[in-house]
DNA sequence: CGGAATCCTGCCTGATACTG
DNA sequence: CAGTATCAGGCAGGATTCCG
């Protein structure tokens, strides 16, 4: 990578989110729970009640503004289906699509960590108590 | 790929994010910006007023309690550093340097994409005004 | 079914002051 | 310096209800 601006790589030097950084107002948009489970299940097209059902905890208001972000950012579509009772479907776009990879990057560490954190939990609060 | 569980695998099958999947918890503590940020920064171990510049917008209130959920979960250390006045140093631990690895995929992201979400949000909101 | 509207609570923000 | 404490005000999120 032929580095045209501060920001092109990640790590090494300081000027890492910094106040202008173009990463900021994206992170704020995507870098949170939901919208990364949400990104994950719409690997395939699912619809709102689905989605919901899989992401046991969320509610459907925050739901909604998430997937409405998303869909903002060009990440997911919503098409309408026309039945009765209606139903929308929510799918990744081609730009959601390539954020897939480092959101399932991030999935697949917490998979394999998750003894190793919740061992550290184990021993901070013991320490914390003790 | 021999899936041990019905989590090995991050993409294919539908049980993402069910319930009981051991991603939740971790999800829970890290997915988040300021996280992410923090531990992207503290690739170089960094003192808290130090990080707390770097990460512009944060509260010094959030920003304790960010580190304080970091180092229970064994991602950082917290080392006291007895000059005067006091100061306090903040690093990786191995854990949390495997970490930096999946956010650094996601930081790339941002700085590739920028461009075509911002598109996407101008499309999108020209839409909603007509 | 999907979501908008409502109300209500509570945490976050932001500012400021205080301690070791 | 690195916090903790406190207080005002605001906005996010939970629960519920209603509509196409």
């Amino acid at each position: 990578m032929t580095d045209t601006s501060p920001y092109a790589a990640h790590g090494g030097d300081g000027v890492l989110f910094a106040a202008d950084c173009p990463s900021r107002p994206i992170l704020d948009q995507i870098a949170d729970k939901w919208s990364m489970m949400a990104l994950s299940v719409l690997q395939q097209p699912t619809r709102f009640n689905e989605i919901k059902r899989r992401l046991s905890g969320v509610t459907q208001r925050v739901l909604t503004q998430t997937l409405r972000r998303l869909e903002r950012n060009g990440m997911i579509t919503r098409r309408v289906i026309p039945t009765s009772p209606i139903g929308v479907e929510y799918a990744l776009t081609p730009l959601g699509e390539s954020l897939v990879e480092p959101f399932g990057e991030l999935y697949d560490w917490t998979i394999a960590h998750a003894d190793i954190v919740r061992e550290a939990q184990g021993d901070y609060d013991a320490r914390s108590a003790g």
